[in-house]
DNA sequence: GATCGCCGATAACTCAGGTTATCGTCACCC
DNA sequence: GGGTGACGATAACCTGAGTTATCGGCGATC
């Protein structure tokens, strides 16, 4: 077991120190990885929903499909992302996922989880602190959806992925890559297509928002924050180390015994 | 440890057989009961999280105060519910809450629920599902915020607080008790107070709705549920039972020595 | 290098729902 | 029993965003 660069040990390092096993764990949910092309579909609703997939690289998201033929996109996933934590408790998938990218996904089954909280605590509270954290994104995005005009809800769409993106080191100095067209954002934001080629027209008038093809460049990010009344507090999961060292602390002595070579 | 009905547990026992160890960890949950008064608020956004909240008796929601003054209310919690799970990684709040009617709430520290984790994979493994349960109805909530019209927001809502009042026994043949005012539903659906009573007014001349106070009737669910292209797909969460009833069964032999009285 | 198809920009027109304001009703309380 | 205040109904008016349509640019395919 080659520790070849994982996103999904990467990502789950930020909210805590893994033990060689945990990571041994966490391992095995990357045995199967697949190529999959842009526009793929991962699964569609209401197919039966047996496995979880994490994703290795290229971005996907999940979506509804509405019953006037429009669409709402729910989640945006990057590398390291956990896809379907949130259907745990449905034996049908709620949503859709498909590719915005190439990329390449592992697809792991849902038995994985259940041995993930037998035999590490830790584990178990950072993939609910996960799951808390992407609830948050989508409450988030719920109140920007319900509350704000079309210049904020796309300020705030933009200026999250660009903090997320900065947290993964995706994003220098303003500029990143969004692979989403006007279209697949619409869907995100519940505008028409239309409104977000106008909003993005404003933007570059204002000099907010610059966007040639695929990059993103945010010439004065704070101010954008300001146009979107952001609220770090949400992304800022300062996940609550000290709590999570604590219980580490707590459970080595009786796991410790059983860990596989340090 | 006389049990007195629990909500909790009767909400628990919902998605799976409960040992007699994992009813006496629910119990400590319940521990400190407190009266709380309609409109009291238990916490406020940006607070310090040191605890999560059960609910005894009495609704309670969830809000989020924006910039402008306006206000977002993300989740109805009814009796049974668990509060701030949704701010488990976080160490602030993420949002605030506060009652609808009268009630009786209990709160419990953080520490407890890794305690949980530590001695029961069955409860672990409801936790989840109870936490992608609400994730569901959120989800739910944000498509019908961001893609449906006022009529089709009001009668989601309408439906989707039935079919739950219903699966608890709390509605009978198409009544039942509604607690919240036309402001609170605006600020629940993303409209105004005016168009609420405007889209009320409208439902009352199709008779798909009636109204009193706080008494709601639905003459014909059914087709409210088709103004509202309701889908209960994500309320009939079949949990799983086979799943988890296999998990239990694995795990029992581990845990079964140390149970508590039989 | 001509054709096709997707993506994005822009303009003209429409409409769902917000805003403001007024009034009626009910509950509560000296 | 009259004052007060929360809640709800209704009307008139306004506006942000949807809809439809047209056009230009760019990449892929032959």
């Amino acid at each position: 077991m080659t520790n070849h660069d994982s996103c999904i040990i990467r990502h789950f390092s930020h909210y805590c120190r893994l033990s060689e096993q945990d990571k041994a764990l966490l391992h095995e949910l990357e045995e199967s990885p697949r190529d999959v092309r842009a526009g793929e579909v991962l699964w569609q609703e209401n197919e039966q929903a047996t496995e979880f997939c994490t994703v290795s690289r290229g971005w996907a998201y999940s979506y509804r499909n509405l019953g006037d033929g429009s669409r709402q996109i729910l989640e945006v996933f990057l590398p390291g992302d956990i896809i379907g934590l949130r259907e745990f408790a449905f034996s049908q998938r709620l949503a859709g996922v498909a590719m915005i990218d190439d990329g390449v996904v592992c697809h792991f089954p849902h038995r994985r989880l259940l041995d993930i909280f037998r035999q590490s605590t830790t584990l178990t509270a950072v993939l609910f602190s996960i799951s808390s954290r992407q609830q948050a994104l989508l409450t988030e995005r719920l109140v920007n959806l319900a509350r704000r005009t079309a210049h904020q809800k796309l300020a705030h769409f933009l200026y999250e992925m660009y903090v997320r993106l900065d947290q993964t080191g995706a994003a220098t100095d303003g500029r990143f890559r969004l692979p989403l067209s006007q279209e697949q954002l619409a869907d995100t934001l519940g505008l028409s297509a239309v409104h977000v080629s106008r909003t993005f027209s404003a933007f570059r008038e204002e000099e907010l928002v610059l966007r040639e093809r695929h990059k993103v460049t945010l010439p004065d990010p704070e101010a954008l924050a300001n146009v979107a009344e952001f609220d770090a507090c949400y992304l800022n999961d300062s996940v609550r180390p000290i709590f999570l060292e604590e219980d580490a602390a707590a459970m080595r002595p009786s796991n410790g015994a059983a860990a596989l070579k340090t």
